[in-house]
RNA sequence: CGGGGUGUAGCUCAGCUUGGUAGAGUGCUUCGUUCGGGACGAAGAGGCCGCAGGUUCAAAUCCUGUCACCCCGACCA
C-alpha cells in the first residue's frame, strides 16, 4: 500500500537524513520475530506493546480522535498454521473475545463488524466500533429489521436485487456533446445548466475501466453508486486495477457499448445498472455522453454478434458496490434492510495470513526439517481514541451484546461528561455545601470509609458557592457524587447526606440517605455493571 | 494542495456595508449583602482593533501586501 509510506512521518534530520516515525510494526515485529524463531517448536508467539504512533494525517481533526500522533496497543501472533490448537483460527477468536472484554469493561458501547479483509491480504478482519455521529466511519447493520448483521461500508454485502437486461429502449439512442465532462456531476450539472433539463447521477451509467488477468474488465454502476473493488475482484476471481490516471479523463466517455465486436472485454454489471429505463452514459468518444442507452439493443442484434458475450448471457450482473442504506440486508444474516450508523473505530483484529512473513522470508524448520512460512494475526487498540469515543458515544446505543435493562455506559449531556467508571479519573466527589459544623469532620470520615471499600475519592474543598461545584462535577463526569451539609447532618432522624449518579439513575434530585448507608449506596451504583 | 472564513479587553464576540481616535457579556480588583444547583448591588482596572504599506483632514472600518489560526474537501491496514 503506499498510503502505508505516504502517511509516515519522515523528518529530515540537520544532516539531511530521514528518519521515519513509528507508523504501524508488522514488518518490524515480522522481521524481529523471524530472528528469534528457528523451530516450529518455537510457535506459537505472540508480542505487543503499547505506545506512542505517529501518523501524516491529511487533516488531524476531532481533538484526540484522529491525531498525527496517538497512543495505541498493537499486538501480533504467530502461527503454523490456520486451525487445530495453536493455529491462527483459535488466537484470532480468543483475541476477539478478549477485546469484546476489554471494551466491556471501559464501559464504552461498541459493536463489531465485519471488515474488508482488502488487498493486504488475509482472510478475517472484524472492527470494533462506538457509534456516535462524530465517527468518520460507517456502519451499515439490519439491526432494526431484527437481523444480527453489521459490516463497515468496504465489507457490506447486500442481499439479492434484482435485475434486467432485456428492457426496452426508452427512445432512439441521441448523441449530446458535452465539454470537458468526465464525470457523473460535471454532465449532471452540464445537462442543467446548458440543456436546460435535470439529469440525476442515478439516471446515469459509471463505466469503470480495468485491467484483468485476462484482458479488460468494464465494471458498470449506478452513476449514484460507488465501485467496490475488493467486489469486484471476487466477482471476476481475478486481480483487479484500475486504469492509471493518464487514461482517466478518456475513461470517463467510455459507455457499456464499447465492448461490441469485442471478445476481450468482460462487462460486470451492478444489478442496480443492469435494469431497462431512462440512462445516460458515455458515448465512447472524447466530450460525448449518449442519452437513451439501452442494454439489449446497443450489444445485441439481431444477427446476435455484437457483443458475444451478452447473447451467450456471459455478461456478468453481479455485486459490486459500495452498500448504501436502504438496500436488502443479506438474506442468510437475517435479511430486513441495512441502515448506516456513524461510529468511530477503537480496536481492530485482522487475520493477516503470510503476507509479512512471506515477503520477509521469515519460516521455521518444521518435524521434516522443511520450511515452513508461520501465519500471523495482528489485533489494535487505539488506546486515546476510546476515551473520545466514550464521551461521543451515542448514550443508551445498542452493542452486540444482549442490551441488559438499565445497562447505561456514559457519553455526554449538556452539563458535561458521563464517563463510565472504568475510565473516570476518581469514581467519587464528595461536595460539602460549606464548611460549618461537622460538615467537615463528616466529609473526611465518609472519604476514608469511601476508599477502604476501594474506591477513588475527590473532595471538592474549594471555596466555593455549592452551585459552581455542583456543575463542576457535573462537567467533569465524576460517576458518583456525594454532598454534605449542614441541614442533612443535623436533621431530626440522624445525620443523612445526598447520594447522586451522574449517569442519571439517582434521578435529577439525587437521593437523600442516612449517613450510615452511604458507602453501601455507593458501592451498589459503582458495581453496578455498566 | 484546492475552496471558504476569522484575527478587536484574560475569554467569547459586536462594531466594518454608509470612515469621525472602541463596545457588550464573562472574567479580574475593592466594598457590602448573600451562600442546598454557575448570586446581587455599587465602584474600578484592562485594548498602539494580527503585522506592513497606501488612500484620506481623519482608518478597527476602504485598498494592497503579508502572517497566523479555524472550517470544508482530497476514497484513509
Amino acid at each position: 500500500m503506499p498510503t502505508r509510506w505516504t502517511q509516515t512521518l519522515i523528518p529530515t534530520t540537520r544532516h539531511g537524513r530521514h528518519q521515519a516515525l513509528g507508523r504501524t510494526h508488522e514488518e518490524v515485529v515480522t522481521d524481529l520475530l523471524g530472528g528469534c524463531v528457528e523451530s516450529y517448536k518455537d510457535l506459537p508467539k505472540t508480542a505487543y506493546q503499547i505506545q506512542t504512533k505517529f501518523r501524516d494525517e491529511f487533516r488531524p481533526r476531532f481533538g484526540v480522535l484522529r491525531s498525527r500522533e496517538f497512543y495505541m496497543k498493537d499486538t501480533y501472533s504467530f502461527h503454523l498454521g490456520m486451525d487445530g490448537p495453536g493455529g491462527l483460527d483459535a488466537a484470532y477468536d480468543r483475541m476477539y473475545a478478549a477485546y469484546c472484554r476489554v471494551f466491556d469493561r471501559c464501559g464504552v458501547p461498541y459493536r463489531v463488524v465485519e471488515a474488508e479483509a482488502g488487498p493486504i491480504g488475509g482472510s478475517a478482519s472484524h472492527e470494533f466500533m462506538v457509534p456516535s455521529p462524530t465517527g468518520e466511519d460507517t456502519i451499515l447493520t439490519n439491526s432494526a429489521s431484527g437481523g444480527g448483521y453489521a459490516a463497515n461500508v468496504e465489507k457490506a454485502e447486500t442481499g439479492p436485487r434484482p435485475s434486467d437486461l432485456h428492457g426496452e429502449p426508452t427512445g432512439d439512442p441521441e448523441t449530446v456533446h458535452t465539454p470537458g465532462c468526465p464525470g457523473i456531476d460535471d454532465v449532471c450539472v452540464f445537462f442543467k445548466k446548458n440543456l436546460g433539463s435535470k439529469l440525476l447521477p442515478k439516471n446515469m451509467l459509471k463505466t469503470l475501466v480495468c485491467k484483468g488477468d485476462a484482458g479488460w474488465i468494464l465494471a458498470v454502476v449506478r452513476g449514484d453508486h460507488e465501485l467496490n473493488e475488493a467486489k469486484l475482484r471476487r466477482a471476476t476471481s481475478a486481480s483487479v486495477a484500475l486504469a492509471d490516471e493518464a487514461d482517466a479523463r478518456d475513461a470517463g466517455f467510455v459507455g457499456p457499448h464499447v465492448a461490441v465486436d469485442r471478445d476481450d472485454i468482460t462487462v460486470i454489471v451492478d444489478p442496480d445498472a443492469a435494469q431497462g429505463g431512462f440512462w445516460v452514459t458515455g458515448a465512447n468518444e472524447s466530450d460525448r455522453h449518449v442519452k437513451h442507452f439501452n442494454w439489449k439493443r446497443e450489444l445485441a442484434d439481431e444477427d446476435q454478434r455484437r457483443y458475444a458475450k451478452f447473447n451467450r448471457q456471459a455478461i456478468h450482473v453481479a455485486d459490486i458496490r459500495n452498500a448504501v442504506e436502504g438496500d436488502p440486508a443479506p438474506t442468510d444474516k437475517g435479511g430486513g434492510t441495512l441502515e448506516a450508523t456513524k461510529g468511530i473505530e477503537v480496536g481492530h483484529v485482522f487475520k493477516l495470513g503470510d503476507k509479512y512473513t512471506r515477503s520477509l522470508g521469515v519460516a521455521v524448520r518444521g518435524e521434516n526439517n522443511e520450511a515452513l512460512t508461520p501465519l500471523m494475526g495482528c489485533y489494535g487498540i487505539g488506546v486515546n481514541r476510546i476515551l473520545a469515543a466514550a464521551i461521543e458515544s451515542t448514550p443508551g446505543s445498542q452493542d452486540n451484546n444482549d442490551s441488559a435493562e438499565g445497562r447505561f455506559r456514559g457519553g455526554h449531556d449538556d452539563d458535561g461528561i458521563i464517563w463510565p467508571r472504568a475510565l473516570a479519573p476518581f469514581d467519587v466527589v464528595i461536595t460539602p455545601i460549606k464548611l460549618q459544623g461537622n460538615v467537615a469532620d463528616t466529609m473526611t470520615t465518609l472519604a476514608a470509609d469511601l476508599e477502604s471499600a476501594g474506591f477513588e475519592v475527590l473532595i471538592d474543598d474549594r471555596d466555593e458557592r455549592p452551585g459552581v461545584k455542583f456543575k463542576d462535577a457535573d462537567l467533569i463526569g465524576v460517576p458518583v457524587r456525594v454532598t454534605v451539609g449542614d441541614k442533612g447532618l443535623s436533621a431530626p432522624d440522624g445525620p443523612r447526606v445526598e447520594v447522586k449518579a451522574r449517569d442519571g439513575r439517582t434521578g435529577p434530585k439525587g437521593e437523600t440517605l442516612p449517613l450510615a448507608q452511604a458507602v453501601s449506596r455507593v458501592t451498589d451504583l459503582l458495581s453496578a455493571k455498566i
